[in-house]
DNA sequence: GCCGTTTTCGGCCCGACTGTTTTCAGTCG
């Protein structure tokens, strides 16, 4: 997929083009950049079958954006871009990374102090060269070594969403060959967590019971790994392990083994580490030994094909790799195969989410056609409801609805219900509304209580006490119709860190007032976290796991939410958004008893 | 540069916050 490439080009035109100052393009840049970042289909693709007007039909992109990328697909690069990088040999992406560093002070760094990168900007502020610039001060040089420390922190981990397409492609094209009989996706993006450092491939030989046939076909799997288009360096080849370096700047790991020790590689590979540990010391108390090549007893195998089976013999139930972080999950796999209390979860499954009830749509420019292209591909995706829940008017950037607007498209919304009778299917209308620091809603309550329901988010003043913060969204948690706290920590992958917020207090009165938490699916987001998640689960409180698309490809992310949940050991019965549609409408129905 | 119940040029990008400022520029959601 070249989406990807594309979207980070044109990211960095609109940086270049802040930098001269130049008005509206910049954000026309960034408006293409976001569109192929979040399509589904590869823009190599739509060229193909439809041309240089199929490219045009994309939202955002228009007839220069479109030859663009047309030059890009046929030279592989952009005349206009390396122009305007030759101009400015500095890494624009690289440091406006940064909170508080934008592409304006990108210029100034680079024309006063010659700042191409991190490591100059780094350099420079730790000599104090920053804050005498016309402009700049104490306080900013602070703040962007700061910027950096958390940025170094974070650095070296992609995002789930981000790397998850990329090793699926991995292990479908793995699986193609003919020399290959299983492939499996191991190490922590088989655990789903939220970022990850590199992707680990396990495989088998499809193996002829000849060794040196075998050995050809390692051979034949090796050089094919090692040779993809995307490696850029290899760091090691053998027969049984090779390692690369990719063009999007993470490591890929393939390991090759026989059918026989699959499962014990496998179980080895996934991890966690601290899972791993734990079920050896397990090994040994009951007399065994673990290991990467099997569970041993004495010299004799006891058991490696699967790893149910090591489970097994090790009197535990199989533990879904999510739950892989010793973190409860032994002793519940023992409870379980024992078939007594407090066993494993039945994890929520993505089949079971019947809606998405965080979306937003293009109502306020394109009207009810907007919504009806999302209520489409929603009924595509199986869903039995859908939740339109646009921003409000305080966040004027997203186009936040008013009042006014608010009702207006309810009446579209009854449209489309009429429409969709006899189907089966529900369009519900609520709102994201913004929670202001005072802790009250920016839409009036007289027509709150008109929507189907309502969600609440901080938008604002992120940067409140932890105390001023709780009680900020506490006092939303017991406004009358709000029903959903959305992304309730506010954090934003490798960017910024969540509020100060004490979490059980919101948790207890999220309980108390009958609020369920999201847990938001966008890849940047991903908030709840797993752990923050678990605790709401723990305490009773109801879950929503939602997308917040702004684009209609992004309904897909509702798996990256459902491998979040299943890391907090959520079940289908926390999760609103799996009840039916009359059970969930009765949830948003219920009154609040406020004392 | 994109878009159009405005078909061909004019509108789009608001408002708060921060840190540096003597009245504002840059960043961010």
């Amino acid at each position: 997929m070249i989406n990807e490439k594309l979207a980070k080009i044109f990211f960095e035109i609109g940086d270049f083009l802040e930098m001269e100052g130049v008005q509206f393009k910049p954000s026309a840049y960034r408006r293409a950049a976001m569109v192929l970042k979040g399509l589904e289909k590869d823009v190599e693709e739509i060229y193909k079958s439809k041309g240089i007007k199929g490219l045009e039909n994309i939202e955002g992109i228009g007839e220069s954006i479109a030859e663009k990328i047309q030059e890009y697909i046929k030279t592989g690069k952009i005349k206009y871009y390396q122009k305007l990088k030759k101009a400015m040999p500095v890494k624009v992406e690289e440091l406006v990374q940064i909170e508080g560093v934008g592409p304006k002070m990108v210029k100034t760094l680079y024309k006063k102090l010659g700042i191409k990168n991190l490591e100059d900007l780094e350099k420079a502020a730790k000599r104090h060269k920053i804050a005498p610039l016309f402009g700049f001060g104490e306080k900013t040089e602070k703040k962007i070594l700061q910027g950096i420390e958390f940025l170094k922190k974070s650095q070296g981990r992609f995002l789930l969403g981000e790397i998850l397409p990329y090793a699926r492609e991995l292990e479908r094209l793995l699986s193609s060959l003919p020399e290959v009989d299983k492939v499996c996706l191991a190490g922590s993006i088989r655990r789903r967590k939220e970022t990850i450092g590199d992707i680990d491939i396990l495989a088998t030989i499809k193996s002829s019971g000849k060794k040196r046939e075998d050995l050809k076909k390692a051979e034949k799997i090796m050089d094919f790994f090692t040779n993809l288009p995307e490696v850029v360096k290899v760091w090691d080849k053998g027969m049984t392990k090779s390692s690369v370096r990719t063009n999007k700047g993470f490591d890929v790991d393939l390991r090759l083994l026989s059918k026989n020790e699959f499962g014990s590689a496998l179980l080895y590979f996934t991890g966690s580490r601290e899972h791993s540990i734990a079920l050896r010391k397990l090994a040994l108390e009951k007399g065994f030994k673990l290991n990467e090549y099997g569970l041993f007893k004495g010299k004799r195998i006891v058991a490696r094909q699967s790893e149910e089976e090591i489970y097994r013999k090790l009197g535990i139930s199989f533990i879904p790799p999510e739950l892989r972080e010793n973190q409860g999950e032994i002793q519940a796999g023992i409870n379980s195969f024992r078939k007594q209390g407090n066993g494993l979860p039945d994890l929520i499954e993505l089949r079971q989410i019947k809606g998405d009830l965080h979306v937003h749509s293009e109502w306020w420019k394109k009207g009810r056609k907007s919504i009806e292209k999302i209520v489409n591909r929603a009924r595509e995706m199986g869903y039995n409801y859908l939740g339109i829940s646009e921003h409000t008017k305080f966040l004027k950037i997203e186009h936040g609805l008013d009042e006014k607007q608010l009702l207006r498209q309810r009446k579209d919304v009854e449209k489309i219900n009429a429409s969709l009778k006899g189907t089966g299917f529900y369009l519900f209308q609520g709102a994201e509304t913004n929670i202001m620091p005072d802790g009250s809603l920016d839409i009036e309550d007289r027509v709150l209580k008109q929507l189907d329901y309502v969600m609440g988010g901080v938008h604002s003043n992120f940067k409140m006490s932890k105390e001023k913060m709780t009680k900020r969204i506490i006092k939303a948690i017991k406004h009358p119709y709000l029903k959903v706290i959305v992304h309730p920590t506010g954090r934003i992958l490798k960017q910024r860190k969540a509020y100060q917020l004490d979490f059980l207090k919101v948790v207890k009165a999220a309980k108390t007032y009958g609020v369920a938490l999201e847990i938001n699916s966008s890849p940047f987001r991903l908030d709840l976290n797993d752990k923050n998640a678990r605790i709401a689960k723990d305490y009773g409180v109801k879950i929503t796991i939602n997308t917040d698309a702004h684009q209609i490809d992004h309904l897909r992310y509702m798996e990256l939410g459902v491998s979040q949940a299943r890391r907090a050991w959520i079940e289908k019965k926390d999760v609103i958004n799996c009840l039916s549609r009359r059970a969930i409408d009765s949830f948003f129905k219920k009154s609040k008893i406020i004392s």
